[in-house]
RNA sequence: GGGCGAUUAGCUCAGUUGGCCAGAGCGCUACAUUGACGUUGUAGAGGCCGCAGGUUCGAGCCCUGCAUCGCCCACCA
């Protein structure tokens, strides 16, 4: 065993961890079949899945990504080491409306067009390119940081074969009722020109004044005058004393903005009787709150503003003006008729804006897909604990029993509670959206009217209903039919919530061309699907928790009729030093690829996940980063020492050994033990600091320097005990350190004359 | 309005189900260091573990209340 030249030089991870990746990959064993084949495990081992949450093809990665591939990678390696059958698949998400808003961003940046001006077919082409482009960054970044993902079943959210799993899950779930087109109230973005999903509305506070207007007997009072056109119901609490001479029903002549209206009284729960006067006129079709009321007393909904945010012909002599700039002619006017009684200035309230980079949003009635969360079915097969074939139930139930029953482990467990909370609230889900950039909605229209085929006798009238829900373009086989696709996309979350197992190959084929399913229709036991699916683990930011675990679950739940993984690790965001978030546009954002080429990507591993429980949130700064650059250096120089001096010193019988050695052994087997409990935990960020806080301050401070001595002055017998237990201290602590530090571990490992990947060792169990 | 969480050394945070002198990194002080470690070692200073009660043989950890900060959710017009 020679040592190598290497240790003659400090370590650079610049010049070794690009290699290293190299070699590993060469070796196959990111891929469990090859795993397979080289005994590393065997076809019968335990399962461990996990796949990776696909980065956004919006650009490059940041920090985020950074610590999610960093605990990834160490459940992943350790479990890859304990000999289970271990699967990392990686991918990217299209993101839809994210992409989008970015390329269009850039189009009118760069070449001052709009979408419309290059029309869809060469917009896509375009949007496509800018996905193709950030896909090779990302996927450049995560063999920077060492992932040790099975890049031969790399997957897209929009590529072909998840593709027909989305329209596969659309039909499926058409069919069954759970998604439906409706017209209901939903959440417009009139400067991206679609709506978003309740998930995807955030809430800002606002400043701004309140106005109270005179509505016939009535003060009202309200934030946005410019709605108010239409206003014709009146509501108030059943049981307000101070109204109860108005009946519900009764009608009531008043005077308002654009002359004599009659309102309608209304009684409803939904009023707060202490809220200002407990009056107030509703506007239907623009707020959720007021279509609730509006419903449920089956009153009329009338349109005030357009698509655009402009004001629509109700609005009499200000229609066509938009509502920002309709809204001090609209007050000027309230005061010349006298129906503004007075304003509150500063009053502080919260407006919707759409998160994704998006507008304020308007509420408007569309006829939208929606995904129906209570809707009752029955389960086929089920493999859920506690919800069998022939039970029925609904998306919201199901939701909260796999959760509740222990099924899955979400972590931290606070975050169950929040995960509640969002499955209580839950209301159906839109899933259309008006862009141009994602999976076309999977259905076709026709108007014609069936005509029998030249030479065909009757046509397929089948096949020509109304409204076709297909996984591909129908044909009709023996009529001339002229389809239509829907023209909307589906939110981006449909196809990331079938991400499990489309990435496993449901519902045709897998990444290595086995069908998922046998002629008869029974799971075809060689397939990806039989194999890793329910996932092991999730691993992703609490921030997604409705948007994707959620999802995951449910589509999941109705389409495979399983849960898709058994734990949820949830990891917290990272922030400056601070304390705050990190942003380009703050300018305190730290960019992984600098921070890899200064310290290693060990360094950065190690400095986001020692110390970091699950659900915290991480703040950090360079120091930290340094810190473990030093480790690294340390791990270096310990090794070098080490298999410098102790080199053709072997034992025959680990009997031989002396008293301290044997204390040594000892501790270690103690910090093994610990280790490996500590792993099979997701107590990463203890383990981390224990193998640091034991490899420096008890192996290298303590031990190394206790046996200087035997090992320069001793006689033989003893430089043989002492030499023995050094590697074999440094052997198992290499591979305990390998899952935090892969790249440095795995280079010492070659340096030291070792033909095997380090990769590819036993974990040391005790 | 509802819910969740945080408060531990100058700074950023650990502390796994209550158990010996409360820990890490960075920073600070002194000394040492030509042989694994220009990126080291040894020693040290620095903590009413937010405040007030309670449970316990024993509380940073459990319970109650308060204060401050943060996050999530929500149809007060």
């Amino acid at each position: 065993m020679a040592l190598s030249e290497k240790f003659l030089k400090p370590y650079n991870p610049k010049e070794t961890e690009d290699e290293i990746y190299k070699i590993w990959e060469e070796s196959g064993f990111f891929n469990p079949d090859i795993c397979v084949k080289k005994g590393l495990c065997s076809k019968q081992s335990e399962a461990f899945s996990i796949v990776l949450p696909p980065p956004n093809v919006t650009g490059v990665l940041h920090l985020g990504h950074s610590l999610m591939l960093a605990i990834e990678d160490i459940m992943v390696r350790f479990n890859r080491m304990r000999g289970k059958r271990t699967l990392w698949i990686p991918g990217t998400d299209h993101a839809a409306i994210a992409t989008q808003s970015k390329v269009e961003e850039e189009l009118y940046k760069k070449e001052k067009k709009t979408k419309h001006d290059l029309g869809r077919k060469e917009f896509l082409k375009r949007v496509e390119e800018f996905a193709q482009e950030s896909h090779s960054q990302i996927v450049g970044q995560i063999k920077k940081m060492g992932a040790s993902v099975d890049w031969s079943r790399e997957a897209y959210t929009l590529d072909k074969e998840r593709e027909l799993a989305v329209n596969t899950a659309f039909k499926k779930m058409y069919e069954g009722g759970l998604i439906y087109q409706g017209k209901n109230i939903v959440n417009w973005d009139p400067k991206l020109q679609t709506t978003v999903s309740d998930d995807e509305v955030e809430r800002v506070e606002e400043e701004t004044e309140f106005y109270y207007l005179k509505y016939g007997p009535f003060e009202i009072a309200t934030a946005r005058p410019e709605t108010k056109f239409g206003d014709k119901y009146v509501v108030m609490h059943p049981d307000d004393k101070r109204y109860l001479k108005y009946k519900h029903g009764q009608k009531i002549e008043l005077e308002w903005l654009n002359g004599n209206i009659t309102a309608t009284v209304i009684k409803d729960k939904a009023v707060d009787m202490e809220f200002g006067t407990g009056v107030m006129t509703i506007t239907p079709w623009h707020d959720s709150a007021d279509f609730g009321i509006a419903k449920r007393h089956n009153l009329e909904f009338e349109q005030i503003i357009d698509f655009d945010g402009k004001l629509l012909s109700e609005a009499g002599v200000f229609a066509g003006l938009h509502i920002k700039k309709a809204r001090p002619l609209i007050l000027q006017k309230l005061q010349e008729k006298k129906l503004l009684i007075k304003t509150d200035k500063n009053y502080r309230h919260f407006v919707a804006k759409n998160s994704r980079g998006g507008g304020m949003i308007e509420p408007q009635i569309m006829k939208q897909w929606f995904v129906d969360v209570n809707k009752e079915f029955e389960m086929r097969g089920s493999s859920i604990k506690g919800i069998g074939k022939g039970d029925k139930t609904t998306l919201k139930i199901i939701l909260k029993h796999v959760v509740e029953s222990g099924q899955i482990k979400i972590l931290p467990e606070k975050f169950e509670k929040v995960y509640y909370n969002w499955v209580d609230n839950l209301h159906d889900w839109n899933i259309s959206r008006q862009i141009w950039f994602g999976h076309r909605i999977p259905v076709w229209y026709h108007e014609s009217k069936c005509i029998p085929k030249k030479g065909k006798e009757t046509a397929d009238f089948a096949k020509c209903k109304n409204v076709i829900v297909s996984a591909g373009e129908p044909v009709c086989e023996n009529c001339d039919a002229k389809y239509f696709q829907d023209t909307d996309t589906l939110d981006t979350w449909f196809s990331s919530g079938l991400w499990t197992f489309s990435t496993l190959g449901w519902p045709l084929d897998d990444a290595r061309g086995k069908p998922v399913y046998k002629k008869d229709g029974s799971l075809n036991p060689e397939s990806d699907l039989a194999n890793y699916h329910p996932t092991t683990v999730l691993e992703t930011g609490y921030d997604i928790i409705f948007f994707w675990v959620a999802r995951m679950i449910l589509m999941s739940a109705y389409l495979l009729e399983e849960i898709p993984f058994k734990t949820v690790y949830l990891h917290g965001l990272v922030l400056d030093k601070k304390g705050k978030k990190m942003s380009k546009s703050k300018g305190n954002a730290i960019d992984p690829l600098v921070m890899i080429d200064k310290f290693g990507a060990d360094a950065l591993r190690m400095a986001m996940v020692v110390g970091v429980g699950p659900g915290n949130d991480i703040s950090l700064g360079e120091e930290k980063i340094k810190a473990y650059k030093h480790f690294a250096n340390k791990l270096w120089n310990a090794s070098r020492f080490v298999f410098a001096n102790t080199e053709n010193l072997e034992l025959e019988e680990k009997s031989e050994l002396g008293e301290k050695e044997n204390a040594w052994f000892e501790t270690l087997e103690e910090v093994q033990k610990d280790i490996t409990l500590d792993m099979e935990n997701f107590r990463y960020y203890l383990a981390g600091e224990k193998l640091y806080h034991y490899f420096w301050h008890t192996f290298a401070d303590i031990i190394i320097e206790e046996a200087k001595p035997k090992l320069f002055d001793g006689n033989d017998e003893e430089k043989k005990k002492t030499g023995w237990i050094l590697k074999h201290i440094l052997k198992t602590s290499l591979k305990m350190l390998h899952p935090f530090m892969p790249f440095i571990t795995e280079e010492i490992w070659r340096a030291s004359g070792e033909k095997d990947l380090l990769l590819s060792q036993k974990w040391p169990e005790v």
